[in-house]
DNA sequence: CGCTTTTGACCAGCGC
DNA sequence: GCGCTGGTCAAAAGCG
């Protein structure tokens, strides 16, 4: 089953799938367009006067065959003549996509900076906090340095001790550079947060578009369902795993909790679980939440998953890990239950998750459904997982719905 | 033959 | 220290 749902995701790698749709040209660059740059509007206005001028040549029957010969070429010449407007449009469109793409990378450079100066500011606390609800976690020093000997023998670096995702972190404040350190910390603890996923489904397993391989399955102490453990098996070393379990009160219902981040390129198919519980994790662990922040975030998230349902988000406090729990179980059921090809339609196509070789704007990729259907609802998803933190979140909803919604200023251009 | 699933064994953390 | 529990490993079996 998993295989079959693999190979058929797998076809999204292929280099066709990768071209980005020309529509995303014209939406993409949203974060520093002036109006007056818009002037993709000029071609679909020749093109509409062509229209225009099209039906009077028809509606003129009673022109000379001279005449009529002689406006076509004209007529060609001209449209040849804003075919090649258009293409430098094109060009300049391209142009300004790569400035906005650059935009993107240094903001994003920027915002990354900013929170490591904040972690290194709050020194231990960020990564204590995500032991705070597992009892006596508190690492001490003392304890990174009796593990680190242990830890430098054949053990491997990813360790699937919970201690030990600690004492990676630990031992970089030491002896890695800061950047490195603030990275290997931010993984390690982000293999901690767990983001739990509760949907009906008459399924063994919902079809999130990843592929997975079973590794183990345990009677669980309070539910006769046993709880299958699956890991990512879409690229060799991918932290990434999960668990799925039946609800012991409704077995209808399915609970799937991932745990860990992704080190390797999605299928679209597979991008929208992945990043809504990547940025569910980074909600967990951002160190400026507040435990209200988180629940209001939480709930956001959820509404972002399925914006016309009734989910609910929680943070668990009293689990062994930070868990944010998305409750979809109100929702409709079917919507979790589509084929892996048609996941994306019922998920928001948002991003958060650090893919190699696939800048995050692939989340916004326009397929052609989408071009038919503005992808308002689906902007505004991606705005929450670019980041757990609600200003960056609230300026660049703003931003992008202003520019890619229904007020697009090239649709109001068009229309008038 | 290669990949996945199954399943018992093993290990670490935790409470008593 | 012991037992319980959750999580992982790895050999064997199954499958296409």
């Amino acid at each position: 089953m998993n295989s079959i749902n693999g190979h058929q995701e797998m076809d999204f790698f292929s280099e066709e799938n990768n071209k980005k749709p020309q529509a995303l040209d014209l939406k993409t660059p949203w974060l520093s367009i002036k109006p007056e740059d818009l002037t993709m509007s000029t071609g679909l206005q020749l093109m509409t006067r062509n229209m225009g001028s099209d039906q009077s040549t028809v509606d003129d029957g009673s022109s000379p065959n001279e005449e009529e010969k002689e406006g076509r070429s004209h007529e060609l010449e001209a449209m040849q003549a804003e075919l090649g407007k258009m293409n430098e449009e094109n060009q300049r469109l391209r142009v300004m996509l790569n400035q906005v793409t650059n935009n993107y990378t240094t903001l994003k450079s920027h915002l990354l900076a900013l929170m490591q100066q904040r972690d290194q500011r709050s020194g231990h606390e960020v990564v204590q906090r995500q032991f705070m609800d597992s009892g006596p976690a508190v690492v001490t020093d003392a304890d990174e340095l009796s593990h680190s000997s242990t830890a430098g023998g054949s053990q491997e670096i990813r360790s699937t001790s919970p201690s030990n995702n600690v004492e990676v972190a630990s031992i970089g404040e030491e002896k890695l550079s800061p950047n490195k350190n603030n990275e290997q910390a931010q993984e390690a603890t982000m293999r901690k947060a767990r983001v739990s996923v509760r949907a009906r489904s008459e399924a063994p397993m919902i079809t999130d578009g990843c592929q997975w391989r079973k590794y183990g399955q345990k009677m669980a102490k309070g539910n006769p369902c046993p709880r299958a453990y699956y890991r990512c098996t879409m690229a060799t070393g991918c932290p990434v795993r999960k668990q799925v379990q039946r609800c012991a009160d409704d077995r209808s219902i399915l609970t799937t909790t991932y745990e860990g981040t992704h080190n390797h390129p999605l299928p679209p198919a597979a991008m929208a679980m992945a990043s809504t519980t990547s940025a569910a994790a980074s909600m967990l662990l951002s160190g400026s939440m507040s435990s209200t922040d988180g629940l209001m975030n939480a709930n956001f998230l959820a509404r972002t998953i399925l914006p016309s349902s009734s989910s609910m988000a929680t943070i668990s406090a009293s689990a062994p890990f930070p868990t944010v729990t998305l409750d979809l179980t109100h929702s409709n059921p079917l919507q979790l239950q589509r084929s892996p090809a048609t996941v994306p339609a019922s998920l928001p196509n948002i991003f958060g998750q650090p893919v190699h070789n696939q800048s995050k704007f692939s989340g916004l990729q326009i397929t052609q459904d989408q071009l038919h259907h503005p992808p308002s609802l689906d902007v505004s998803a991606a705005t929450a997982a670019i980041t757990a933190d609600p200003n960056f979140t609230a300026a660049l909803a703003a931003a992008i719905s202003s520019i890619i919604g229904g007020s697009h200023p090239t649709t109001k251009a068009t229309s008038s």
